[in-house]
DNA sequence: CTTATTTTGGGGAGTAGTGGGGAATTGTGG
DNA sequence: CCACAATTCCCCACTACTCCCCAAAATAAG
């Protein structure tokens, strides 16, 4: 499970290094491919290919002649992409996933359990700043029962 | 399984390039080679050929002395073509075809599981926009549990 | 302080995407 | 059955980008 953040950055062809404590809980069946995708937010979401593939076991279960069904597979697979790590462990991200997730040179990492975050480390500041609750009264709504 | 999308082009005869990325994930059983017919949506499906065979199991399994299910098979086999890659990965798409998704210059070729859609960008964001779910809401659905 | 590891930067060979010429094949009409 | 037209298929070629490699800078460890 992926935990902590880092502050990197991006260079300018766009890779991003994962960093040396996040691919310490990396699945050697990931075979060092990850998947990106936007995230539910302004970020960019980042799961190693055996967890992703558990995402598509769902999808596969799908009717792809259903209407409906089809749709969600069409977005969902839409703005994925993968790629395997270079020799100094960096990934390609692609423009449109850059560009979604408003990032221009500092990224913040974030490790999510079984995914791993990329954020504009202001856009990040925004987002936990705003909907008015405090850590603690979301932990408290979040982690009953 | 196909994943992500390319925005590529369609030559002034009618082919396509099949983005190396989604390449990969054909079975070398296709033989590259890929079937070709109208897509659920105003799109094309393009299925590896071992794909395909799956989709005719299914077909065969339907009555053909029924109504409804005769013209089903009428209709998705009206359109359907097949062709293998040339020295340049690319595939010669029928021009009915063309005119059916309304293909102009700009393609977006969509990986969907099992096939790869051909859209005319235009009206796949139309498509898109159109009512129905959030990117979120459908995540938040099929990514639960 | 020295050594090892991690992060960042960039050059260059190879590959992918695009376009088009011309031979071979298919279909049409005489 | 033959000639013509149109289309398909197989090449070759150009451009741009991706990927692989080398290497410096920075951080961490001994």
């Amino acid at each position: 499970m992926f935990r902590g953040h880092f502050t990197y950055s991006i260079d300018n062809k766009g890779r991003i290094s994962i960093p040396a404590k996040l691919r310490k809980h990396v699945s050697p069946e990931a075979n060092d491919t990850f998947i990106m995708t936007t995230g539910t937010g302004m970020c960019i979401d980042i799961y190693p290919l055996d967890q992703w593939q558990k995402v598509e076991e769902k999808l596969l279960e799908l009717n792809a002649f259903d209407p409906e069904d089809a749709k969600f597979i069409r977005m969902i697979s839409h703005n994925a992409a993968d790629d395997t790590l270079d020799a100094q462990s960096r990934i390609l991200i692609p423009q449109p996933l850059i560009e979604y997730a408003k990032i221009e040179k500092e990224v913040l990492i974030l490790g999510a359990l079984k995914k791993i975050e990329v954020w504009n480390p202001k856009v990040y500041d925004e987002y936990i700043k705003q909907s008015g609750e405090t850590y603690e009264q979301i932990a408290a709504k979040v982690m009953s029962g």
